[in-house]
DNA sequence: ACACCCCGGTTCGAATTTGAACAACAGGAG
DNA sequence: CTCCTGTTGTTCAAATTCGAACCGGGGTGT
């Protein structure tokens, strides 16, 4: 047989793919961080909180939702919504629903850091990703990495 | 016209892509650092150091060269050397050819750490990213991820 | 109503990361 | 040889991250 205990290791194309996929992402990552912490003072994460609050209906969520939009960890996005909250970007509200809810709520001046920074992020994602590609290749991109978002998805709740 | 000032948002299929590689990539990341913390003690990114020794000539690599493959600060990557060589992974030596050089050498014990815990981490890496995706998939992605490095380290020489 | 276990968010301490400042040296122009 | 500029790796303080422990509630079964 060709292998007693041997694990499948990656060939050429798959290791290709995996380095490209984790060097891409610290290379885009590092890059971005850089871009927005000198455009605007917020790091990529900060960032991504006031994105995903301005995209939620009322402009706001609940920490766990947002906490599980953000794929990061609770104690984390505790910590970012009190440096956002102290900077004035975001309030925190208590759920009506539930007593033990904290509702994260974008602020008028969350909003406009938001206008704010926008374009030059967005600029240097087209510049350093998506213009890199063509059209198919995102299409490719996008249904492929969906797919495995979809499969971490699945069966992260063990 | 149809925009003055304005930036060119990406469009759903650009965005899908975009957010795709994002979450894709955080997911991922958080799962493997899981596996590879209980499964060897050891954090991504000091398997990647292993990896990286292990595939150079001598098993060893200057300071710098090694922050660059891992796309890490300089100041990060001698604080993991140190952990590593307190571990007795990684042994530090002084540069033949430049006093001021540091090479980082794998020692007997990190090469067998590495033999234990590359198994779990690839079957992981083949299980969440390499098998959900269909070959040309992966060959796509290796092609484009490719070229949005090489943009990447091309401009970062500023 | 009661016990019981699950959930939501925060707190805590430890580990890690970062950029800036630094000291020591390399390498070339003059 | 002597500046002068660029590199190399480390140190430092500050910021961030994580998981585990924790405190209150929910919500279901009986």
């Amino acid at each position: 047989m060709s292998s007693l205990n041997e694990p499948r290791w990656l060939d050429q194309d798959e290791m290709a793919a995996w380095r490209g996929f984790v060097t891409a992402s610290n290379l885009l990552n590092r890059r971005l961080e850089r871009q927005l912490k000198e455009d605007s003072g917020l790091s990529h994460q900060q960032y991504e909180i006031l994105v995903h609050l301005s995209a939620a209906p009322g402009d706001s969520l609940r920490m766990t939702e947002l906490a599980d939009k953000l794929v990061t960890s609770k104690s984390g996005l505790t910590y970012q919504v009190t440096q956002l909250e102290k900077a004035g970007l975001v309030a925190r509200r208590s759920c009506p629903s539930d007593v033990r809810g904290v509702i994260a709520e974008l602020t008028d001046q969350g909003r406009e850091m938001l206008r704010m920074a926008a374009p030059g992020h967005v600029a240097l994602v087209r510049e350093l990703l998506i213009d890199v590609l063509t059209r198919e290749q995102l299409a490719v991109l996008a249904e492929g990495l969906g797919a495995v978002g979809a499969r971490l998805r699945r069966d992260e709740t063990y």
